[in-house]
RNA sequence: GCUCGAAUGGUGGAAUCGGUAGACACGAAGGACUUAAAAUCCUUUGGCUAUUGCAGCUGUGCGGGUUCAAGUCCCGCUUCGAGUACCA
């Protein structure tokens, strides 16, 4: 019987979807759960690389379930996105439409490669129960604040109850500016000036910041969505912009995020570029005071070493300060240079580093030496970052010296022996000196001469705590998440306005509900496209949504037009899943001490800063109020790598319409043109289809090697323009689910990026037909026999088992499928029919090739699923040898080889060793130093 | 620039604890079956030298080192890839 693979699947599947084999509910068994990251339905539909991550964690899920864990494996979609909405704006189309439409697709194609994913759970970012959640979480943190003592978040309200209480005193929370009051100045400020206050605390806040703007996209972008000064979706110019936006204070959770790194089994270097991101950094903040003023501006600094080599104070651009130390005399001058830097934008910035700068006509009097030292105003110095202010220790300081030698300023080198006459010292070691200078009169106590800068940087640190010229701080790099889109397609804020404030609508009303727009672009005036609702306000005593025509200010009053970005919706997803239609919570108690968090996360490295921090940072916050029980979400985690493009090439020769192939190519002039992969097979082109690809070529003529059209290759981006998008739909019309899934594990390792090559799917596809061959032979009927194993039987059974069950525990598909390989060459050279070998066989072989394993299992007599049968254990006594094959080796350099019994003794094995005809040849004349048995079967004989 | 990772036949890749490098597969060459093709099966396949001597030498990007033994460990380079980028 033929190995029918489009029956088999087909049937399969409808069994599998009518039994509801692979929907899960919590029961006494042991939790595991897989988590694929959800794709966003696009367009274009799957091509062969998305699968790749969802076949390996298909074969996890599949594995950890026959031994014996009860798997939560889940898929959804991440159904809000820009390119959904800009269909829409060029076409009119809703893009919950083209949502929808995308979802049936991706499903329709997801349904044929045989996943165990259980559908039940499906969840929707664009789902009003969903998002339902999102809104919800987003309340909880306008309605929280950091507390650092205690270190978590906490209701606002006893924040307020601290500043009734005792105003800002013996507060350390988390805000984005230090502010000062007393209990009674608390009490004495208005309703809207109270509300203005708590913004600074607020987890969620609406806050005047710094935005990374898309003039293009006509939006805002987080850090994450902006690479090298462009948007990533679509490579759009990015300008920086000061606008009130709604922001999560995820800095607050910087240091819980870079300790959480240690829990959590990740690749190192995910974790590294987590760490980066985060950017943890330790120094002083330190007061310099400006001279003829009662002014005074605070620096951070990790060098607090260098305060003897300050020689001037640079401020960032965007800084508050510019305005207040610029002298009359350089206004103009400072104006002219503000004005030229607002212009730039963020790529401009990046590309051309060109030193500028304008003096600000102030100077600051250092702390430590009574010297004052101009104060320069330069696009070097960011004003995110720090305090948006330096100290220039041009000697010690690449970017400091850059700018002295420019301007023409000092530069005082403090470590012995280094020569700053070419370039600055940046290193952190040396022995210090020059601190306080020679010249100086002493201004101060400190003497840091003869420390190493170790020891200066942490003496210095002390002097500052202890004088109370600044403190200790550490500072981190990553920034407060910015939380708002100028977009249609995202989740609405639950938020109103009253008195240009915002205020949140009542739990119990949620979800608030997308409102239909006319058009989906910002409106006339630059609003955000939610600009374009009517009915889009919001009635208090109602508690719903009304007409904007009835907007009152006192019971009616405007929403929020904003919308919420993509990570919003994927950042609790996994929540979600283990109670996926509960309309009362967010996930129930019941379900979240069950299923805990995620044991193994795939997905690709690019979220590594997006939505891997996000996610981390937002159930850190659900843990903080007790609604998720781990405080990391993700405890494994796998990175699949990306699948690349292999594009073919035909090549015609100049100004005509005939081609070469590859390797005559080079006789004439030709032109390299793409041609479509999919008429292409082991890199030989298809003759007929090619000429009826496209027209012009209908009458190509062809210069053949061999009777055949090699096409040359190259690595490319898999995209449509190159013609070398496969379809995995194409595939498994072709060969089969199976093959599909065994031949997307046997490409590599998975954490590799490589290129799709269909070269090799002839190999995996003739095994499956082998193993179908070792049921059926020539037969019509079942062969299977119900013998005793022999013991080579049984030694390749029990090898193949332990083999497998090492490598999925270590996620190495590839090496696998060569085991499964070779045991059923062995097998079939052993014309082994026996049901104790072939089943525990099928067991093993479904994570990989389910529809073929299914298939023989109720061939075999079952009439149980295969994914409910109990993985076989290996057994150590069928795969000892009773010969070692001993390699003998003079110097290390293995000569022969000697087959002994397996249990002979160490001295047994080097006295036969050394009596043996080959030996003599070498022992000639020279002298043993020294006779090695190791247990790796080797005997090496060492001369002298 | 900094951080991390990689480099093995014509190709994708094995080698799990330092122990016979090149498993498995593709491709290629030769052969069997066949009127022929497809399918299937068998043999060879890192390089060089031998092949009426069954073997020898060499070999994991380059240069050193440790070790009886190095693709694997250490030091120094080269190239490629990923992340990040004026973070004070």
């Amino acid at each position: 019987m033929e190995y029918n693979f489009r029956d088999i699947e087909k049937k399969w599947r409808e069994y599998w979807i009518a039994n509801k084999v692979y929907q899960v509910e919590i029961n006494e068994k042991p939790k595991y759960y897989v988590l694929d990251m959800f794709p966003y339905p696009s367009g274009a539909g799957l091509h062969v690389g998305h699968p790749l991550g969802y076949i390996a964690s298909d074969i996890y899920s599949r594995y950890k379930r026959l031994q014996g864990f009860n798997v939560l494996h889940p898929m959804g979609y991440d159904a809000y996105g820009l390119p959904a909405e800009q269909y829409a704006i060029q076409t009119g189309q809703h893009p919950a439409i083209t949502t929808v439409n995308n979802i049936n697709r991706y499903r329709e194609q997801l349904d044929k490669i045989g996943f165990s994913f259980d559908w039940n759970r499906e969840v929707r970012t664009c789902d009003p129960g969903y998002y339902h959640w999102t809104q919800w979480a987003f309340q909880k943190m306008f309605n929280s604040f950091y507390c650092n003592t205690c270190g978590k978040a906490q209701p606002i309200e006893k924040l307020i109850a601290h500043f009734e209480e005792k105003g800002t005193e013996g507060l350390d929370v988390a805000c984005s500016e230090e502010l000062s009051f007393t209990a009674e100045e608390w009490k004495a400020k208005s309703e809207k000036e109270q509300q203005e206050t708590l913004m600074n605390y607020r987890i969620a806040y609406l806050g005047e910041t710094m935005v990374n703007w898309c003039p293009e996209l006509g939006t805002v972008l987080a850090n994450d969505e902006v690479i090298e000064g462009v948007s990533a979706r679509g490579g759009y110019p990015v300008v920086q912009k000061k606008m009130r936006q709604w922001c999560l204070r995820v800095s607050a959770y910087a240091q819980r995020l870079l300790d959480g790194l240690d829990t959590v089994d990740w690749t190192d270097s995910l974790k590294e570029t987590q760490r980066n991101w985060i950017g943890r950094s330790e120094g002083a903040e330190v007061r310099f005071k400006v001279k003829d003023s009662d002014k005074e501006f605070t620096i951070f600094t990790t060098r607090a070493d260098t305060m003897f080599g300050v020689t001037f104070m640079v401020l960032a651009p965007e800084s508050e300060l510019v305005p207040e130390l610029t002298t009359d005399e350089q206004k103009a001058e400072v104006e002219a240079y503000l004005d030229r830097t607002k212009k730039r934008t963020e790529r401009e910035r990046i590309s051309d580093r060109k030193v500028t700068g304008v003096f600000s006509g102030s100077y600051a009097i250092n702390p430590f030496t009574g010297e004052a030292v101009p104060i320069w105003i330069s696009d070097y110095v960011l004003a995110g970052y720090g305090t948006g202010a330096i100290m220039a220790v041009p000697a010690h300081d690449s970017r400091d010296y850059a700018f002295a030698k420019h301007f023409n300023l000092p530069i005082v080198p403090l470590v012995e022996g280094c020569d700053v006459s070419e370039e600055s010292f940046d290193a952190k070691e040396g022995i210090v000196c020059n601190s306080p200078k020679a010249s100086a009169t002493p201004y101060c106590d400190l003497n840091l001469n003869g420390l190493t800068i170790k020891e200066a940087i942490a003496t210095t640190k002390k002097y500052v705590k202890e004088h109370n010229l600044g403190r200790v701080k550490v500072n981190y790099r990553l920034r407060d998440a910015i939380f708002s889109r100028q977009r249609y397609w995202g989740e609405p804020f639950p938020v109103y306005y009253k008195d240009g404030m915002p205020y949140m609508i009542d739990e119990s009303k949620l979800p608030l509900e997308l409102p239909e727009v006319s058009q989906f672009k910002p409106t006339e005036s630059g609003e955000p496209p939610l600009g374009h609702a009517t009915k889009w306000a919001w009635d208090v005593e109602k508690g719903e949504v009304v007409e904007n025509s009835l907007i009152d200010n006192q019971t009616v009053f405007p929403l929020e037009l904003n919308t919420m970005p993509g990570f919003a919706g994927s950042s609790a997803y996994y929540l979600r899943y283990m109670d996926a239609h509960n309309d009362q919570a967010l996930v129930s108690k019941e379900a979240d001490e069950y299923w805990q968090n995620v044991d193994l996360y795939v997905g690709g490295t690019e979220h590594a800063t997006g939505h891997l921090i996000y996610s981390r940072f937002w159930n850190k916050f659900l843990f903080d109020l007790g609604v998720s029980v781990k405080e990391e979400p993700f405890q494994k985690l796998i990175n699949q790598g990306m699948i690349q493009g292999r594009s073919n090439f035909v090549y015609r020769i100049k100004d005509t319409n005939t081609f070469v192939s590859y390797n005559l190519k080079d006789q004439y002039d030709v032109t390299p043109l793409h041609v479509d992969v999919n008429i292409v097979s082991n890199d030989v082109l298809d003759i007929e289809a090619f000429k009826n690809w496209r027209p012009e070529y209908n009458n190509a003529e062809f210069i053949l090697e061999d009777g055949k059209y090699v096409c040359g290759w190259a690595v490319e981006k898999m995209s449509k323009s190159m013609y070398n998008v496969v379809n995995p739909d194409v595939i498994v019309e072709k060969y089969g689910a199976d093959t599909l899934r065994l031949y997307e594990m046997f490409l590599g390792p998975i954490e590799q990026s490589k290129p799709w090559d269909t070269n090799g799917i002839d190999g995996v596809h003739r095994f499956l037909k082998k193993l179908w061959g070792l049921f059926y032979g020539n037969q019509d009927a079942l062969q299977v026999t119900d013998g005793e194993p022999t013991p080579e039987e049984l030694k390749s059974l029990h090898k193949l088992i332990k083999k497998v069950t090492y490598d999925i525990e270590h996620f190495s598909y590839n090496t696998s499928i060569s085991a499964f390989m070779i045991c059923v060459n062995e097998l079939g050279g052993l014309k082994c029919t026996k049901r104790a070998i072939l089943e525990p066989l099928v067991i093993v072989l479904a994570p990989f090739a389910p529809h073929i394993a299914e298939e023989l299992w109720h061939e075999l007599g079952h009439d149980t699923t295969v994914c409910d049968a109990q993985w076989p254990a290996y057994d150590e006594q069928y795969l000892v040898e009773n010969t070692a094959n001993y390699a003998i080796s003079f110097n290390g350099k293995v000569r022969f080889n000697l087959a002994l019994p397996a249990d002979m003794p160490k001295e047994e094995v080097e006295k036969t060793a050394l009596a043996h005809e080959y030996s003599a040849k070498w022992l000639e004349g020279k002298q043993i130093r020294k006779v090695i048995v190791v247990p790796k079967k080797i005997v090496n004989i060492v001369l002298g």
